[in-house]
DNA sequence: GTATATAACGAACGTTCGTACTATTATGCG
DNA sequence: CGCATAATAGTACGAACGTTCGTTATATAC
């Protein structure tokens, strides 16, 4: 029973990373078997199927990305100071991930899954809803703490972030691109600083 | 002889289309040659392997975009005119390829194949740097004619209006939300604001 | 109109896929 | 320690994968 839990834990830590390199959909049991020196049977066993084994997979990767990148900006002071802690820590995201072979997971899992209906699609859908509808709340709150104009478009604003992390993430992995991280920090200056509001008060 | 290329150019539609949506991976000879009404064998006798399928099919989904995209955004005068063609003709495009099913084929290719060496990889990236320079050299046009301010920089903007253009994709295709090109107009109006020198003359 | 080159076919190769069922080993509790 | 149960291994399956083969059908050229 517990040696259970732990073995499936370090089989979901490997999916993780050979998901992110060959997608949710290439990922195969008995590549992540032979890779974990276990038997194709013995993994499967701990999923019912490979679909619960995406999902599984998935939901690790999500859980990563929010101790790594949103729990810490909670600790900052809400407005721009947890706004910025934010994005800050999900460039460095994009940073880690583009080191380590693969990238992001969600990323390529919404570029694989975006007409795919099913559990997978969905689960992705709602993690994201969920993530935009958090940085659209750290500006609300930057908002109303007098940070950034009361005209600011939160979801707007939210957009052209995701943009720019997006970008980044493309530069940085497709391209190789080592100033993609300069750029980005670049455009978030300006983006900020465009609905910031004047720091005299 | 003339019989094989036009069929050879039947197989390569229908693979842009399929690939769009499983992959440049996920591509598999056999449902493809099916969905044809082909045979395998007679389907594969026209490239000598997977990964050339691969490779045609991709310089197919580069010609297409650089007809719909790139070359009519030419006729328009070079500056700011032909920069707003550019990204108007850009927006189109990820418009049509959100209504059928599997969205732009290079941006799916580029996650795909972010780690992936070979020659798919360095053909991608070829196809992006030479994106990314068109838009750069129009923007420096855009520089020249005195519509965008000299300190500009054509780098950082391309970045910026890449970001849009993957957010929007990104938004329309997965979460399906309707008003992402709404939102891509007024990113792009904004960030042409802050760099436009004002039209008094 | 016939010869020849090209295009398409059907079958089979060996491998890998996901999944099912059974057997064996390891673990934890009384 | 012994036993119940959980965890892993083993084996087998049908299907699909990319690829190769030899052959047939079709289109081009003389």
């Amino acid at each position: 029973m517990r040696k259970g839990g732990q073995t499936r834990t370090l089989i979901l830590n490997e999916a993780v990373v050979l998901a992110s390199r060959v997608g949710l959909e290439g990922l195969s049991i008995g590549s992540l078997a032979t890779r974990l020196g276990m038997s194709k049977s013995g993994l499967f066993a701990h999923f019912g199927s490979k679909e619960d084994l995406q999902l599984q997979t998935l939901k690790q990767g999500q859980a990563r990305f929010e101790e790594t990148v949103f729990r810490p900006a909670l600790k900052e002071a809400r407005g721009l100071p947890r706004l910025r802690a934010l994005l800050a820590n999900w460039f460095s995201w994009v940073e880690q991930q583009s080191e380590v072979p693969g990238g992001c997971l969600m990323l390529a899992a919404s570029i694989e899954y975006d007409d795919r209906p099913g559990a997978v699609r969905d689960l992705l859908v709602a993690g994201q809803r969920e993530l935009r509808g958090a940085i659209a709340k750290a500006i609300r709150l930057a908002i109303d703490e007098r940070h950034l104009k009361p005209e600011t478009d939160p979801w707007q604003l939210t957009f052209e972030l995701f943009g720019i992390v997006l970008a980044t993430h493309h530069d940085r992995r497709l391209l190789g691109d080592a100033h993609a991280l300069d750029r980005a920090r670049a455009a978030l200056e300006r983006l900020i600083a465009a609905h910031q509001i004047p720091a005299a008060a």
